[in-house]
DNA sequence: AGTATGACATAGC
DNA sequence: AGCTATGCCATAC
């Protein structure tokens, strides 16, 4: 496997729980913003310890190829962890976007 | 071995 | 302010 889906997997596996985070931010706290692309490709190749429910895209939702592995799992796992989801479908990313693994102060 | 594509994002126009 | 073009890494053909 390359390191960087490691990396990648990684950073997924310590979003902290009830909280989301994005492509852009994995990838870039990977070493490179625009990895954004590898990082979703990390998530497809993905073993079942990676949340990948929890990785969303810019707009607080999962992408249109996760959509017909049930767009429903992802909320009902999300809803599941208290994330709370907006009307338009996505999550609130104002509230629930990880703040990221380098600043875990409160 | 080279080209094309992909769970995205950012920058430039 | 919205759209187009480009970047990045890895996999598939």
């Amino acid at each position: 496997m390359s390191p960087t889906f490691e990396t990648i997997w990684a950073l997924a596996r310590q979003i902290p729980r009830g909280r989301v985070a994005t492509y852009g931010q994995l990838a870039r706290w990977a070493g490179n913003p625009r990895l954004s692309r590898v990082v979703g490709y990390a998530m497809h190749d993905a073993p079942p310890d990676v949340p990948c429910h929890r990785v969303v895209n810019r707009f607080g939702g999962l992408s249109d190829a996760f959509a017909p592995l049930g767009r429903e799992s992802h909320r009902l796992l999300l809803q599941m962890e208290g994330v709370a989801f907006l009307p338009d479908g996505n999550v609130d990313l104002e509230q629930f976007q990880w703040p990221g693994p380098g600043r875990p102060h409160s």
